[in-house]
DNA sequence: AAATAAATATTACAGATGTAGGATAAAGGA
DNA sequence: TCCTTTATCCTACATCTGTAATATTTATTT
């Protein structure tokens, strides 16, 4: 399994983007997070430009613009962030952080009984 | 609800010590991080100064000694982090953090039987 | 009281991150 | 072809982190 680059919290704003809409360009990109939050462009071209420098994305000239595309997986990030941060808080043990949320009230009703669904209906394998 | 200060990674393998132990000195705080980690005694001196000015840590003089405890508690910054980790990344919805989990058989049938269990038992307070 | 030993405090420095501004290159229009 | 527009590249700078080294203070032992 290779090494995910290191992604920070305001280039993961920038990766949401390009996974939601590859291949993507950079205005693309930067009207969208204009939208969503009070960066300027320059600073969102900085983030751009070190998620290529990263790894993360890569990038094909069309004409005169930049067109991106993901190098690095959302589910594979995703996983990747889940399994470190169950490490760092949890032992590795997704049940201890679920035990966790009971212990606290934390879970709704509603939440436990679609949980419970969850688990019951993965009885085992056989898709569909 | 308070806002607790931002603890690194480093300094909280030093809160994770302060933790158990407190009262604790730093001697007693270095001897057990020297244990666990390949840091030298200054470097976990650093660590343990930081969080005193960022307010995780209080320390009162015993002798020419400094005695440490929390100021953040453990269960507290571990339910924070346990909810922007949620919300970053499973938009705070656990369920769907452990549906994911299922759907990419990321849990084994040992751990799944015990989720089960944790759930069904927890059928609505009742503690004892 | 002076010297020594042991703690704490101050300083350092590189890499990552948030947050841009200014410089440059290249495409398109006059 | 030359100028203008506009996209990309380089530079900047403060803060946070990892990782210490050096300096200073204070307790303890002669």
């Amino acid at each position: 399994m290779k090494r995910l680059p290191q992604i920070s919290e305001a280039e993961f704003e920038v990766m949401k983007v390009v996974w939601k809409l590859a291949p993507i360009n950079t205005n693309e990109i930067t009207e969208r997070l204009e939208r969503s939050t009070s960066w300027s462009p320059k600073t969102i071209q900085t983030l751009i430009k070190r998620l290529v420098n990263k790894g993360a994305l890569a990038y094909e000239k069309q004409g005169r613009v930049f067109v991106y595309t993901p190098l690095v997986g959302e589910r594979e990030y995703l996983d990747q962030q889940s399994s470190s941060f169950l490490d760092r808080f949890y032992h590795g043990d997704l049940t201890a952080m679920v035990s966790s949320f009971l212990e606290e009230d934390r879970l709704s009703e509603k939440e436990l009984q679609e949980l419970r669904d969850l688990l019951s209906h993965s009885a085992k394998k056989g898709g569909r």
